[in-house]
DNA sequence: GCACGCTTTGAAAGCGCTGTCAATACCTTA
DNA sequence: TAAGGTATTGACAGCGCTTTCAAAGCGTGC
């Protein structure tokens, strides 16, 4: 035990009650200033920390806010809980991470252990848990989404418009000259990636360009689905002088089975991908790509949670996806393909 | 309050004692089965979850296993995290992470708000915290420390030895003709950053090259530092045909650099990397590095520590670093630089 | 048929803290 | 100087659970 040392230890050694003790260190009350100065002495001098169960138990609430990821190790989630740190640092709360692993069971099972942690309030990313799910945990507790929406929560869900940030990727394409762009769709049982999907059709019709089903083929999100994707589309004899992957881990993987093949990038096939993950900017060449404001989600988030825990009035911003134009696209060279 | 279920109402629905309840909850004593069904059956019926402060507060123990990283969003250590939460799913125990952030100050501050949450257990990955102050801490409280060796308690510290991997990673580059290698160093007041540097000393005396001193740069284990690393190398007229860098992500940097300098790579200059994070292989070209046993890292760490909690004898396994040579790394080309 | 030992069960005492309530001490004001 | 307020303080009852401890119930052997 690093400390056994409770309140009542400190209550003994100021020479005080455990009471006043209670209320020097939340403040709760007015006490006089020499035993406030006894009672923080003696805190210092004990090495005295609350216990965090005896005041959960006691306060019936825990000073912990659940997040719900879908895997840690992932870029984007690890900057959106980056944020999430950020936003709660200097405030009494603390959070407690799950997995929900983008499979349904793992999650209600991870709820339910943040559930038994007593959490005053959730952040869910993402995920696949029904919405009347979410629904009714939002009935229950302050709860933030993010990158989801979720009918009937809408005021409290954190989203940019997946859309609109890959119809700007498309369109910027476009604007290139690419009349044949693939794409690479992620999996399309999630929202995002049935959304971006969208946003790179609506491009292509504004511009009076016909969507072609054998230019798009579906990843997982993951790099070696993206090397596969550029793999399937070029041995079936693709057509194409761009790509729009759904995300730029897959891109990473259109990159590669670009290189093995001695294709240049942007010289012959233009890039783009979405999310603007950190390395994005180092890769070879630097990726354009669409910045989801992943870390702004996570501070958000988390500013939003405490609003909400302390009953102030809060709204979340909108935050919009950026089209961010490095290295990987260039001008359609005539000729080429 | 998502439930406020309790263990007496539970004991009520079943016709029995709270005492009994528990008993069946923990399996602390023979309860006779047509007692035992009833309760299972109102837990069911009840959705009751035991409340985890009280059951800490209780027994003095909370499921938990603190976990100190420095950086969550590093591809390092969100691997390593991984690793954790897989070592221990399935287990009663959970983690609850902070993050040093490579300050003293903060990993304490991090540590006090573990301890705060009566962790009973702590996993501690690399930091900067004086060894005295973890020898403590392992007084207290089972202990296992990844990436770092402390001196008096090395049967509880999973590392893999850095001076040999740097080792392995200079004599590949040797072995491929490269004479004058540079290397991109971490900041020197991290351990691992200090050996790698060591390791590839050796490596070089090994060989009978000398050390250069002008052909080192340190770093900070971040992309820009890489990239800048190689730009000071390359204003300042060094000559070296090769690159080890101390880590990937260094590695990305000195990669840009040197595309943007339109210095082919492995062609005219061979890099290679330490860590192997996930996107390594998905560069371009993909990255000859050394391979941390990360995932392993998290996975043995947790295995040991839930086998200190219940008291089984355990003895960590020796990890190693292993080189994977990728396509970054060629035979030096003569007549070249 | 009765004393004995074992098993199953409930009552009750905390775990360390908060928050209410009542008591005390100290000021004011008339 | 007495009555009425107000500011501080301590006692104490929980929060939900675990864990003794002792009582009750049972079967056994003589």
């Amino acid at each position: 035990m690093p400390d056994s040392v409770t309140l009542s230890h400190v209550a003994r050694e100021a020479g005080v009650s455990p009471s006043t003790v209670s209320r020097v260190i939340n403040g709760t009350a007015r006490v006089a200033p020499e035993k406030e100065r006894a009672v923080y002495e003696a805190i210092r001098r004990l090495g005295y920390r609350p216990n965090l169960f005896a005041q959960g138990l006691a306060r019936g609430k825990s000073m912990s806010v659940g997040v719900m990821t879908q895997d840690v190790a992932s870029p984007y989630y690890s900057e959106v809980i980056k944020g999430i740190e950020q936003g709660l640092d200097g405030s009494p709360y603390y959070p407690i991470f799950a997995s929900g692993h983008w499979r349904p069971d793992t999650e209600r099972e991870a709820f339910k252990v943040l559930s038994g942690r007593k959490i005053d309030a959730l952040i869910v990313m993402g995920g696949l848990l029904p919405d009347a799910e979410l629904l009714e945990m939002a009935a229950h507790l302050p709860t933030v989404v993010i990158g989801r929406v979720v009918p009937g929560l809408e005021r409290d869900c954190l989203y940019a418009d997946q859309v609109q940030g890959a119809y700007e990727a498309t369109r910027h394409l476009i604007e290139l000259g690419h009349r044949r762009i693939a794409h690479i769709a992620g999996p399309l049982y999630q929202q995002d990636a049935r959304e971006r999907l969208e946003g790179y059709r609506r491009a292509l019709t504004d511009a009076n360009l016909n969507f072609d089903p054998r230019l798009v083929v579906e990843g997982d999100y993951h790099e070696p689905s993206g090397l596969m994707a550029v793999e399937a589309l070029l041995s079936r004899g693709a057509l194409f002088t761009a790509i729009f992957s759904s995300n730029d881990q897959m891109a990473y993987g259109a990159r590669l089975a670009l290189y093995r093949r001695g294709i240049q990038v942007p010289g012959e096939i233009s890039l783009v991908g979405f999310d603007d993950v950190p390395i994005s900017s180092y890769t070879t060449p630097p990726l354009t790509t669409v910045a989801q404001p992943t870390l702004e989600f996570g501070r958000e988030a988390a500013k939003a949670i405490l609003a909400k825990l302390e009953g102030r009035p809060y709204t979340l911003p909108l935050l919009a996806n950026r089209l961010i134009i490095r290295e990987s696209t260039a001008l359609l060279r005539q000729g080429v393909r």
